[in-house]
DNA sequence: AAGGCAGATTGATCTGGGTCAAAGCATGGA
DNA sequence: TCCATGCTTTGACCCAGATCAATCTGCCTT
């Protein structure tokens, strides 16, 4: 067995106190450049504020005041952590894991940029999967207990975090049909496709970029091995649908890689 | 291919609206045995209302004033239908089920008395998923936006939703890894187990039980053929783990399924 | 610039679970 | 009571994807 997991192991969380001020709640910061709160954040299209007003926006600022950066490989939350903050990707790239006992893995999902992570804490307050940064990250510190008083302040707030964990529930489900009734290249093309359309949504190139996992993160998460992971991208640039040289992706036929996610879809 | 999915075909929804009244808001119901709201449910340990206080259990009542029964093999909601209203199981069991563009259909999960359906609609408005009843059932209806305002009233009921949801998210998770890296035994196995700690915390037999639910939707439900899950059921029997007689299930070696379920985690 | 090493590719082979097919079994409606 | 029909079981065979193994590649370190 590889020994990824030596290496991945995390590092004991630094309390959340230790995070980087993004204001101090001293003296107001006035330079432009320096306002880097949520009303002024470029992700706030993408991320929690998305449809709040400039006022409600500007509330949101005062509890969104830390942020902490992840090296790449070290964790952000490990399963069995107390659960205080969620916590919102503002550059990097995750992956977030369930690990057994016996030293079975499974990658749970990756998360880019304005999307949310340690969700899974609410429910018994501790945390329940291991958050792994994949790349050199940054994220802003929510803390739970302020974002439930700001949520009962402002009703769109409120209402837009159960639409965040409603839809973070129907995204799982997607996972359960890919990984309980998808043939592996259908797997890996929706895989693809769905990479495509989250850089998309955040000003990237649809059909170009840069993979953070590894081929085996990959096949963990879509429920193959790394061998067949790396077999399938082989396969599909021979068959002209994509450009692969190790991390980076070129999609060269999107309608193409969507006939895949469907057609060996209708097996017989 | 089996025509299953003709016969399970959905009846068109019919209004809330429709619903029985559990309690007529004219004249407040006195007799005992008619007083069927949350505040006097039996379910209310398992249920929406656990660890709320009295005071705040009686303003659910106010909540969740209309019932529905859903007769066997009709559904409660599809996917497409608007969203309006959360639903609680009162009696019964219901499956969620996902389907594809292709005929594709996976199981998402099976729901009992006291577990909570529709919070798939929250994100978008719209249901993603169809639920299903496998026996003539009985839900609670759960108005969304009532439950809003009354969350914004009561602390402990807007957390405790949270919680609810967040669990989803975590239960998902779990099948995402028995879908991602269980073996077939291990994940039948996982189910059995599932089902007897779920029935135990109805108060019902924790090793004999009644599946409500067809080989073909385990099957669906955990990424495998209805014959192989019939296969497995029989082997279980021999190996002595469970007895088994169609729908019938008495476990008889609770501690050899867990290890089923660990061991042959171990690959290698 | 060289060596080490994590990750990726590719080939050969094996096997768990899928597929196809044929009975068996139970339940409900006429 | 007796089919009809939907569900389950079991057998024979097959194949997608796993496993094992041997390179290859590119990057990081010194």
């Amino acid at each position: 067995m590889l020994n990824l997991t030596v290496n991945n192991r995390l590092k004991k969380n630094p309390p959340d106190v230790v995070a980087v001020p993004v204001r101090p709640m001293t003296a107001p910061v006035n330079l432009a450049h320096l306002k880097t709160a949520c009303s002024s954040c470029n992700l706030r299209e993408l991320c929690l504020p998305v449809g709040l007003s400039n006022e409600q926006l500007e509330s949101l600022d005062d509890l969104v005041y830390t942020r902490r950066k992840i090296k790449r490989g070290e964790g952000l939350f490990r399963s069995g952590d107390g659960f205080q903050s969620l916590y919102a990707v503002r550059s990097g790239f995750f992956k977030t894991r369930l690990a057994t006992a016996d030293g079975r893995d499974q990658v749970t999902g990756f998360q880019m940029a304005g999307e949310l992570l340690g969700i899974d804490g609410i429910g018994t307050d501790q945390h329940t999967c291991d958050a792994v940064a994949l790349e050199d990250s940054e994220v802003c510190v929510i803390p739970y207990a302020r974002l439930d008083e700001l949520s009962r302040k402002f009703d769109v707030l409120h209402h837009h975090f159960h639409k965040v964990m409603s839809r973070e529930i129907v995204r799982d489900h997607g996972v359960m049909l890919l990984l309980g009734s998808m043939r592996a290249e259908e797997r890996l093309a929706t895989f693809l496709l769905n990479l495509s359309q989250r850089f998309t949504a955040r000003g990237f190139s649809a059909s170009e970029f840069i993979l953070r996992m590894t081929r085996e993160e990959i096949g963990s998460f879509l429920g193959l091995k790394l061998e067949t992971v790396s077999r399938l991208f082989s396969r599909f640039q021979e068959d002209g649908l994509i450009a692969v040289q190790q991390k980076h992706i070129r999609i060269v036929d999107i309608p193409g890689l969507k006939q895949v996610m469907v057609r060996s879809g209708s097996h017989c």
